[in-house]
DNA sequence: CCGCTTTATCCGATATACGGATACGCTATT
DNA sequence: AATAGCGTATCCGTATATCGGATAAAGCGG
């Protein structure tokens, strides 16, 4: 079946190909850097046609080929202009303050995140001594079933949300991993009725996480702040309270900040 | 004189031009955001492709535009992808933990930044609480003749590349801003001959900073450490002593983890 | 040394994006 | 309140820039 076109699912209106397809090659790249061919494989694309994609955004300084292996990786200036999403980013100036005094408070890595498509990522992360992250503070964003942050995130989306996302592949990132629809429907309900999402070991073994929804003036959840600490740290039950209180207690400072007020 | 097309500077090959326009478009908004004809302005682009473009990268969740206002900005999924530069970066990786070790050691932001086109962008901050820089830790970058990391950078960059900096628009920050191609000459070759940089209210007129650069395998400078604090805190000898010394440590070690040995 | 995979470049046909012109909506002004 | 003026949205014919098959070159592995 080689290159069949069964990947024509671009939306509705056939406009700006060569744009539309030049930022899917950039976050195709940012998901997996590799060699043109994989890219090219990739999104179905023809091989001069992506070519020469790579060719102007490589000359751009969008993406960088390493010499020997040929290998494409996103480029600085993607960086640099992605930075400028949080210059200006309201709910994270809101929650600043208050991760910051959470993140002195106590020993666990604290975490801003946002949804963006099928994704939950980072817009801030403090992690104190003692690393648990493994992976560089950000670059590294996990699909909306893995752990406490995604499923908080997932759990205040509408109905429809939820569906079109379980409707999609559910990867296994540990065997702990939540992937069953039915299964991760049910962890949402708690997840609204308790207010907050738990999950351990599902995103790295050695690691749990407890997440809060942040909400704004609309009612409407736009993110959710996060701890993350290591997997031994929730045998504790005074501990995970004491967690959990900061937590709540963030995430509800920063939701007023934002003219969220009780109420639905 | 309408929209005369003298601004057609676009390099050389006139190729993929729909690509080049868009990225152009994200780069302008990511540099100053506002309505769309400001960009068209900016950009010397006929109004109706640049709505056209714009439509495409908003509902791509590229940009993102204000509904009451117009304003665009830059969208989620942009820094999402911008993220994904640091994933991998190998100097960010080698220089993590001396960061870190340096911003416990003091009283100052800690940061690594590397150039990108006429700019120093900021890679890591580490901020200790009392908070010196004003914007958002990151979403704010810097000419390079503004800062002692932006100067480090530069002094450290070949005689061309400084010639074709110098020959561009060099803004003023604040009144200490030096903006004379002759005055930046000379600082460059004193931070070349001492090996690191320092500048005083130049960026903000109440912070000064110290940076010093970083060179992998080929003696090439792929970067620049830099502490930033309070302006007052360079009245005192001997806490800029004792800044330097941290500083230097940090960026040699960063270096030689890069593979750096010393001797040109 | 030779095949195989990956990368680079050509070139003509055609669909695609350009941009002038026109129409609409909103805010500021007198 | 009515109007002027600016910013935004859309239309449509034309020219041109883009597509992709094919071919050539360059690496890589055996």
């Amino acid at each position: 079946m080689a290159a069949t076109k069964e990947s024509a699912k671009q939306d509705k209106a056939p406009a700006l190909k060569g744009v539309r397809r030049s930022l899917q090659v950039l976050e195709y790249i940012a998901l997996n850097p590799g060699r043109a061919t994989d890219v090219a494989e990739g999104l179905g694309v023809s091989w001069a046609t992506l070519h020469r994609t790579l060719s102007e955004l490589e000359q751009g300084g969008f993406i960088e080929r390493d010499a020997d292996s040929n290998r494409y990786s996103i480029g600085a200036r993607m960086w640099f202009i992605g930075t400028a999403y949080l210059a200006d980013h309201k709910v994270l100036e809101a929650a600043r303050p208050y991760l910051d005094d959470a993140a002195e408070a106590g020993d666990y890595t604290v975490q801003l995140v946002e949804r963006s498509g099928r994704l939950a990522v980072t817009l801030y992360s403090y992690q104190t001594t003692g690393e648990v992250i493994t992976k560089s503070t950000y670059g590294y964003h996990f699909p909306l079933h893995c752990g406490s942050k995604g499923q908080v995130l997932l759990a205040y989306s509408s109905e429809q949300e939820i569906d079109a996302f379980l409707a999609g592949p559910l990867e296994s990132l540990t065997p702990d991993t939540v992937t069953e629809a039915k299964e991760l429907r049910q962890i949402l309900k708690e997840i609204k009725s308790q207010g907050y999402g738990q999950t351990i070991g599902d995103v790295q073994h050695f690691t749990g996480s407890l997440s809060a929804p942040v909400f704004d003036r609309a009612q409407q959840a736009v993110g959710a702040v996060c701890f993350i600490t290591k997997r031994s740290a929730f045998r504790d039950d005074a501990t995970v309270e004491r967690m959990l209180e900061t937590l709540l207690r963030t995430a509800h400072s920063t939701s007023l900040a934002l003219g969220w007020r009780p109420g639905a």
